[in-house]
DNA sequence: AGCCTTTAGATCGTATACGATATAATCGTA
DNA sequence: TACGATTATATCGTATACGATCTAAAGGCT
């Protein structure tokens, strides 16, 4: 075994293509969202509200893998564009409450056809997708397991 | 069909499968490169120069799907750490020529073990990863046309 | 009640990302 | 050979990310 054998070839790091598929999905989103002001990340925040609502920054953080660091000046930059409300929880100052406007909640009825775009680029089926999704979330747990072992 | 199934519901979203991917593996990574002094994309800018070196500023970019304006700032950092020397191209003024310093190619060395690291976290045997960015690397060519064409 | 610990956000500094734009070198072609 | 188009890199502004640290509120325990 020679010396190229022994390291890691950039072609066969797989870290390397989950970077460029999340890239690719975030460049196939982008002008779907530019009509309606939202970043890619402001995007995923406002699916999780029109699932839930209100929801604190916790828990937004823990369906994205995010912390406050990240959130908060986010979030400000929601409010500021009008999209959201943050409010202190009157049960728990600890906390703050994320709501969505009437102009966040009207956003609601584009976000069909965004979705139906995406999975139309992946040029994959349901089934195929929800497959590929499943053995991706396998190995997402054993990373993150490692993680936080190691 | 009611409101519900119209809406994309983050947890069916394979976009944010792809972005916590992408988060764990740079996770794992983050500790392991620490004590190089690397962040996770240096890293992956090194492992390119250990595969060809010198490289051009574009061609790093081409291997990672980045442009000028993170790359440009990125290197600068490198070359500040002493990891890499920037030259203009003497046979063509308008490339930077990216070269590791002694200092940079003696990290090579580590780089073997890194990966293994990130093999055994994945928690699945190579023939499966290979299947696996096979999928990937699949979705991502279809992902990129779609970005194109739109 | 007093006090220690935990929890929820916020702040700061640094490092990616990337659209838009600027600049200089090279190329193509009339 | 002049000159518009292209190419390679750099710069700027804004938006993520995240480790380290701060503050305030809540909880637990004596």
């Amino acid at each position: 075994m020679d010396d190229k054998t022994m390291q890691p070839l950039l072609q066969h790091m797989l870290c390397l293509d989950l970077y460029a598929a999340n890239q690719a999905v975030h460049r196939v989103y982008k002008p779907l969202l530019a009509p309606l002001g939202l970043t890619y990340l402001q995007y995923l925040v406002m699916v999780g509200l029109w699932e839930k609502d209100p929801l604190s920054v916790s828990e937004i953080g823990a369906r994205l893998g995010l912390e406050s660091n990240t959130l908060t000046p986010m979030l400000k930059r929601m409010e500021a564009a009008g999209l959201i409300t943050r409010r202190r929880d009157p049960g728990d100052e600890r906390r703050v409450n994320i709501s969505l406007t009437t102009e966040g909640d009207e956003m609601r009825a584009a976000a069909g056809e965004i979705q139906r775009c995406l999975m139309e680029a992946t040029g994959r089926s349901e089934a195929e997708l929800l497959r590929f999704q499943e053995d991706l979330r396998g190995l997402i747990g054993n990373v993150r397991r490692a993680a936080d072992d190691g």
